[in-house]
DNA sequence: AAGAATGTTACATG
DNA sequence: ACATGTAACATTCT
């Protein structure tokens, strides 16, 4: 669920409830694999509590805590994690993994359905997100950029997308949506993309990122796995969505029917008549 | 109603 | 390097 554009989406949204300044005061770890990564949940919880949040910001699909002395939490979201920020009462659902309480009188929730989200307490923020791909939004993520990087590949353009080490923060959505933009075929072997189309392709990324940003992020269904921020409020990207989950339906630049068809295992959606 | 599919990623294997 | 399969889980869809 949550891609660069939903986790920016609750990095915002947290920012603006003033999260940064707050200190945490208990956390409570349900489901102990979720902060496996760094430990056991009693360590976790110890090395946590005390802490101050300084700042809160993204990187690719990870949520970034700058913490005080020197430390770092990075959450990763996966595929149904959610972070709900609520008032120190009230009910806790079987979901909630992981309750941190902050000194304002609120608290943060962490839920996850499928329990596949992850969080990791560390002084080396590296260790996690070092390899990274870079950024598509930030401004040295240039056409020439991703060019080079393009060079020699010889993947399918769509898994090599996907793949957070040759870029970050894509998912199945985005690129989906971000090959039909720039009419290149997801099953393209990188190194056949013309000059144009590599041109094509980073404006079409950073397009749609930027327009499902605006939008405050792609809410799909009312489902469990659906993205919602933590003031519990669904993006409205859905709307703008050309081709993702719009199986038989027309396409809107050429009216050929819009296909599903399976790409590295991932459900794709294109339209066989713009996208070579 | 059982079985398949699901927006993510790490890891293993060829 | 790359493709492919599997596993981590629970819910929703068919």
């Amino acid at each position: 669920m949550p891609e660069l554009p939903e986790v920016q989406t609750i990095v915002d949204v947290l920012n603006a409830a003033g999260l940064p300044g707050n200190r945490i005061t208990a956390v409570f770890v349900h489901w102990p694999k979720t902060v496996a990564t760094c430990c056991t949940p009693e360590t976790f919880s110890r090395r946590l509590t005390g802490k101050a949040i300084l700042a809160v910001r993204r990187r690719g699909k990870y949520i970034i805590f700058e913490l005080s002395e020197n430390f770092w939490l990075l959450i990763h979201l996966r595929m149904t994690g959610r972070l709900e920020l609520a008032a120190l009462t009230g009910q806790i659902n079987r979901h909630v993994h992981v309750i941190m309480n902050l000194d304002d009188g609120r608290r943060l929730i962490f839920q996850d359905t499928r329990k596949f989200g992850r969080f990791y307490l560390t002084p080396d923020p590296a260790s996690v997100i070092g390899s990274l791909g870079p950024e598509p939004l930030d401004s040295n993520f240039s056409a020439k950029l991703l060019t080079k990087r393009l060079e020699g590949r010889r993947r399918q353009i769509k898994p090599l997308l996907l793949d957070q080490s040759f870029l970050a923060g894509l998912g199945n959505i985005y690129v989906d949506e971000a090959l039909w933009l720039a009419r290149i075929h997801p099953l393209r072997s990188a190194h056949t993309l013309t000059s144009k189309e590599v041109l094509s392709l980073h404006r079409a990324i950073r397009s749609v990122l930027r327009q499902a940003i605006r939008n405050a992020g792609t809410s799909l269904g009312r489902g469990k796995g659906n993205f919602i921020s933590p003031k519990s409020e669904q993006g409205h990207n859905k709307n703008q969505l050309k081709v993702f989950r719009l199986t038989g339906q027309a396409c809107k630049r050429c009216g050929h029917l819009i296909e599903r068809i399976v790409v590295a295992q991932r459900s794709t959606h294109i339209c066989v008549k713009c996208q070579l």
